[in-house]
DNA sequence: TCGAAGTCTGACATCAGTGTGAAGGTCAAG
DNA sequence: CTTGACCTTCACACTGATGTCAGACTTCGA
């Protein structure tokens, strides 16, 4: 599929599809004339970078996730062919976004127990 | 206290707490020289804007809620003075924050999912 | 009293994520 | 063949969060 196409599925502008690429999340392969040419796989890829990029995530952390969260995984390498050290990086991570949805947890409870006392029939 | 001693308390450069305070996040009061005087409170007030900017929220985002998850709440006003369409606003944020969670809440999944395969026997 | 450290304001710079537009190539339908 | 829709690259601009620096004033310790 093209670009368009791709943008009117995801509702993400093409200029940020191009911005993506460029930040090496989607790798798109180029047909004869020079068009990019994306996967019926892209759409889902895309919505799961929108996700994250609207979780406040960067694209550096993004693209350093993605590859171990793409798909149901067919492709899961055999234990042993990952080294250690990209094992860490990877527990890093998934300690930065556990601290950030502790963050975000607390805080949305205090702003529900406000709720509850200012609004105790409320909803 | 002055900025130097919140800043020294807190890790937050003394430009960023200008910043916040140009953003509505914090209001110190001005001693006779000019210079900004804070409150006690303030510590834990920045570390509250700290958490929240590094989970990804916007300042304009964190001006809207920041008055309602402060302190342990002496000041909770009576039910009533608060405008329904306040109320309905926060609930708004709350459920913003509440789709970042499960955002970041099925990534962060993924990778442990992906982690656990490739490193069985880990940590 | 002098100098260092702290503070003030204001300006300019950077980076990431986006928006927007120009100038030109490709292609299908009339 | 022309027109319109789509694609290409390139470039400039903006916002939000942050870094950094300059010039001036205040405070404090030797």
């Amino acid at each position: 599929m093209r670009i368009g196409e791709l943008s009117r599925r995801t509702g993400v502008p093409t200029r940020l599809l191009r911005y993506y690429e460029e930040q090496h999340l989607l790798h798109p392969d180029r047909s004869g004339n020079g068009y990019r040419s994306y996967p019926e796989s892209a759409v889902a890829r895309v919505q799961q970078i929108r996700g994250l990029l609207d979780s406040g995530l960067t694209t550096e952390m993004i693209r350093a996730i993605l590859p171990y969260l793409c798909g149901p995984d067919a492709l899961v390498p055999d234990p042993g062919s990952v080294p250690p050290e990209t094992a860490a990086l990877l527990q890093g991570h998934i300690d930065r976004i556990q601290s950030r949805i502790d963050c975000l947890a607390r805080n949305r409870d205090r702003l529900a127990a406000y709720l509850a006392v200012v609004r105790p029939g409320g909803r």
